[in-house]
DNA sequence: TCTGGGGTCCTAGGACCC
DNA sequence: TCTGGGGTCCTAGGACCC
């Protein structure tokens, strides 16, 4: 069956929220992210005004800061975002057969039940804006497609505010020109590999022999092969459960003191385990990750055969700590949980085959 | 450019079982 | 004596997403 998906993005959301809630900001260059004077982190979002700077996302904000440093910078208010993420998804839901979060500020919507062709999305979409823009006061971009990869593309076609179409007729040429750094799954990596192999734009890879390509990626070869000819057969699919809970930190400073690192990965322990506790779920498996002052990074993990507890978290978490740690100076921490099972009440364990401690 | 914090998915080897 | 094939789970690493 032809399918028609949306992609819905919305407009520098971090910043476009702050500006909304402090219109002084507006036409100002606004930075969120890390705090420039400690130095270390990155920039998460920034407004267009700091783009022109030449600021982008993922940028060291010590670089940022450098190439602005009159611009507004803010701390990342993580629940105030998401909250209205939530409020966001809750109005396109209503709209979709089946809408898939990508992040706090994008989704997929299947909306083939919904219209009956392009010109119906459109309006759909259309519909979307006006209802976000007079509910939230934001704007957001939306493509159309046949399928999630075109329609994440078009919606990054015309932004801000925009709205783009491309019909499955239209998808293999719309995508030729652009580079392969677009693809869902090709990152730096996979983008410099590609080079190597004289393979720069989407058309470039079209056209190029696909056994060969399985030969360098194995099954992502293939994948790769296929989107180029805008085809993606992916699923919409609503995510339900979380399959990991994690806490991490980046230092202040690089450390070879243990016991003081020992002491931060037991703060995380404890605060991955209130998140468990909210969600009402317990955990099998406990990770450790350490990243060293070189950026070696490395990841450590413990399976129980029982359900753990949050003595037994911050238990394995430490062991796995000193059990591993070398003698290099740590930059960063994490504790994460994952085989996650529901604790809906006490019955549902029936359905858990696991002996209790 | 000196690289956050929250995630997901894939791969590959080894253990273990039938 | 030397040795199958399939399946699942665990661990570690890595690429990628926003």
């Amino acid at each position: 069956m032809k399918r028609i998906i949306l992609h819905v993005d919305m407009d520098h959301f971090f910043t476009a929220i702050e500006e909304r809630e402090n219109p002084e900001l507006r036409g100002k260059p606004v930075v969120v992210g890390a705090d420039p004077k400690k130095g270390r982190g990155v920039v998460s979002t920034c407004n267009y005004e700091a783009r022109k700077f030449g600021i982008k996302s993922g940028m060291a904000i010590s670089r940022a800061y450098k190439l602005c440093p009159d611009a507004v910078f803010l701390p990342v208010n993580y629940e105030l975002y998401k909250r209205v993420s939530d409020e966001i998804m809750a109005t396109l839901r209503k709209y979709a057969d089946r809408l898939e979060r990508w992040g706090l500020d994008e989704a997929f919507l299947d909306v083939s039940s919904k219209v009956k062709d392009y010109e119906e999305a459109e309006a759909l979409a259309r519909k979307i804006k006006k209802e976000i823009l007079e509910k939230e006061k934001l704007t957001c971009s939306i493509g159309i497609g046949p399928n999630k990869l075109v329609a994440k593309i078009a919606s990054d076609f015309n932004k801000p505010d925009g709205l783009t179409v491309v019909r499955e007729s239209e998808a293999k040429d719309f995508l030729a020109p652009l580079p392969v750094s677009r693809l869902i799954g090709v990152g730096r990596k996979t983008e410099r590999k590609l080079k190597e192999m004289g393979i720069s734009t989407i058309g470039e890879l079209a056209a190029f022999d696909p056994s060969k390509l399985a030969d360098e990626f194995g099954k992502f070869g293939l994948r790769l092969y296929l989107m180029a000819q805008g085809i993606d057969e992916s699923e919409v699919r609503d995510r339900d459960e979380r399959k990991s809970i994690s806490r991490e930190i980046t230092l202040d400073e690089d450390t070879g003191d243990l016991e003081f690192v020992a002491g931060i990965v037991d703060v995380l322990s404890e605060c991955v385990y209130k998140e468990l506790l909210k969600r009402d779920f317990s955990f099998r498996t406990v990770t450790l990750k350490i990243r060293y002052e070189d950026f070696e990074t490395h990841v450590f993990s413990k399976t129980l055969p029982h359900l753990g507890e949050l003595r037994l978290l911050r238990n394995i978490a430490r062991e796995l700590l000193l059990l591993n740690a070398e003698n290099k100076k740590i930059r960063l921490v994490g504790v994460r949980v994952s085989n996650l099972v529901p604790l809906k009440g006490q019955k549902k364990l029936d359905f858990v085959n696991f002996k209790t401690p």
